[in-house]
DNA sequence: CCGTATCCAATAAGATACTG
DNA sequence: CAGTATCTTATTGGATACGG
């Protein structure tokens, strides 16, 4: 089977660079990765959470993501015996380099802030915009319950852990949409502007740890 | 100015890898930063650099990039009185992460490594695939004259520095097609098979200091 | 030679409706 | 819900021609 097949046009280009291009280069493939990179998702919350792909789109996508080795298809057991998709291993070891670009790109005195974000958006924004040197021996475990699921941050020796589901034991539980989380995370907003259950002391300390890189001055 | 005036399809998402789409997702554009990032190129340059792309196509692209602010326009003074086009600062900080996406995308089974590479990308992939470990207390500068070009590598202080031009004292210079590179950096093919003047022994050493990591398998 | 502009054909993306 | 089918629009690439 020739690359070009697989990949519609090639670039004749044995830069890995542009081979990444070419796994990745479409519109909307990073994002559909990005969707996947904190566990398997169905096709209606990839739909949900990526704002104005269409239907045929995604599905193109999906299978150009898994002609490439990049998304692998499961149906889970019964009883659910939903199909997913799920990101391969690979795959997710491109996540921190895609979660580098997007910190790089958030300076761009061209970056609206004010659009929508999935969840899995703002959980991958805390792992890429944590501040490392903040979180000193301060731990703590937040549970976020958004419409779409539930997600969790916990704080422990120096690192910090981003996934899905319940946590075990969270000291404070955040339900709110992804949306309303961006200004107290990044915009300096009072936690209290937010629906908290718990120790609010920890998620205000939790909520601290947090800034984005410089804005480049718009001119 | 309205974003999508100047990115064309906005993706209506507010995480930052979609505004790095947005900047530098559409085709082309990566590759165009990748020729630009070890310093200002002409138009010709580019277009020689980027096999397949356009004149129509670069216009544009480099059009885009400036409205963006990754990519300047500048005419060089007299008697040379030409036009360049400069990567940004802020452009220039993305390369590191380009570059990481290449070598994560040089694991793909699909990856056609017989394709012809330019002379800042196989520069660059030295940048980005060096094995420091190797590095030891190994010193030595190496020069490359390209058909379109010279560089150089310096390893010293542990580090490896890549850049343009003639470098300051070349233990080794190197005659060839950047293609030609390929297998002795990165296929085990004997350095011997180089046009090399000067000290073959700081060649040899310096080009054992390259791999390329593991592929993935075939299947 | 250095770009730009224009025209055309091939692809890719988007919108909408529709089926199991 | 999970996709297909179909149609329309936008983007791309290639060729060619045009001005500095």
């Amino acid at each position: 089977m020739e690359l070009e097949k697989i990949t519609g046009r090639s670039y004749a280009d044995a830069c890995g660079l542009a081979h990444a291009l070419e796994l990745i280069g479409e519109r909307w493939a990073p994002l559909v990765l990005r969707e996947l990179s904190l566990g398997p998702r169905r096709f209606s919350d990839l739909r949900a959470a990526l704002p104005g792909i269409s239907a045929n789109v995604l599905t193109q996508r999906l299978g150009d993501l898994e002609a490439r080795r990049l998304v692998e298809r499961r149906t889970l057991p019964p009883p659910a015996s939903v199909q997913v998709y799920q990101a391969t291993e690979w795959a997710l070891e491109a996540s921190p380099i895609l979660c580098a670009l997007g910190r790089w790109a958030s300076r761009s005195p061209l970056h609206e802030r004010t659009h929508p974000v999935s969840a899995v958006a703002i959980m991958l924004s805390m792992r890429t915009n944590v501040d490392m040197e903040r979180i000193g021996d301060f731990a703590g475990t937040m549970a976020f319950r958004f419409a779409d699921g539930d997600y969790f941050a916990r704080v422990r020796d120096g690192k910090l852990e981003i996934g899905v589901g319940e946590p075990a034991q969270a000291d404070a539980v955040v339900t709110a949409n992804p949306n309303e989380l961006k200004p107290v995370l990044y915009g300096g907003a009072p936690v209290d502007q937010l629906d908290i259950a718990g120790d609010r002391a920890v998620a205000r300390r939790f909520f601290s740890l947090f800034s984005l890189p410089p804005s480049l001055s718009a001119d």
